[in-house]
DNA sequence: CATTCTTTTTGACAAAGTCCAAAACTCGGT
DNA sequence: ACCGAGTTTTGGACTTTGTCAAAAAGAATG
């Protein structure tokens, strides 16, 4: 994120230091929960209530500012990439999120089945598996 | 799911009145949540505890017999149709959950993306989207 | 049938998030 | 620079989905 400031007023939301910051949090960790976005946002600007955080992020996803990920026994996860078609790779022990680049070209599958009557927007892809950490610690 | 009954003894499960009826709820409810399928399983049997749905689900799934698909805003919902590289159509508005045959063969990206030294297991698709009803009210 | 081991039940608890009303702040006009 | 209207932020209570733990009830083996 170049300048929260300048993304905010550019969708006319008022510009306040929470929104400031959490901007700067998730541009700084991305996949990170509400609450270790809050715990950024307090060492960066000292205090912001747990309601606050989950305002500014449902604004900014509304917005289409920021993207949340929902993966199964997980709290929601938050990012800055957006609009690139990428899709996410998560540890089934610890939670660890990585991005991986859609290899098949442009939500390829989007067409394929608009039979059921339904209006498809979008088609979200997750892997599941371990991450190289938590494959060491099962086998020791 | 044909006989209940041999399905728990199959897989060295003590067979109780609950179990059976939880698998007969799954399988003749498909994509429906724990709370719906306690409901069904009252109908059924007359009365299953909170915590013996969710016992009984937990089971289940560990074993393979069930499915577990939990969709981001949605509570987990289960089905009987395992084994066969299906994926998800989802409601965004309603959460109606319908099957779509993956139309590209065997869990195509599985193998694609291997750095990252990710182990990956598996690959979820969902498609979001609005299903027929709720496309009708929204114009309405 | 009786014993043993597993399930079921009941009730408390936990995590993630939302709802609501009051206080504080931002923005735009003067 | 100030004022007023409308938004945000805050704090607290609440909801939903699910788990934990201990006691009571049930299934399976000999």
């Amino acid at each position: 994120m170049r300048d929260p400031e300048a993304t905010l007023r550019q969708h006319d939301l008022p510009v306040t230091a929470q929104r400031i910051a959490v901007l700067r949090a998730v541009s700084g960790h991305p996949h990170a929960t509400a609450d270790d976005l809050a715990e950024s946002v307090r060492e960066d600007i000292g205090t912001i209530s747990r309601q606050s955080v989950y305002n500014v992020l449902n604004v900014l996803t509304d917005k289409g500012i920021i993207r949340r990920i929902q993966p199964a026994d997980s709290p929601a996860r938050y990012e800055d990439r957006i609009g690139d078609n990428h899709h996410h790779l998560v540890c089934r022990a610890c939670g660890k999120t990585e991005d991986v680049c859609c290899a098949v070209g442009e939500a390829p599958c989007l067409k394929a089945h608009s039979h059921h009557g339904f209006k498809i927007d979008e088609a979200e892809v997750i892997y599941w598996g371990t991450c190289p950490a938590c494959q060491k610690k099962k086998r020791s």
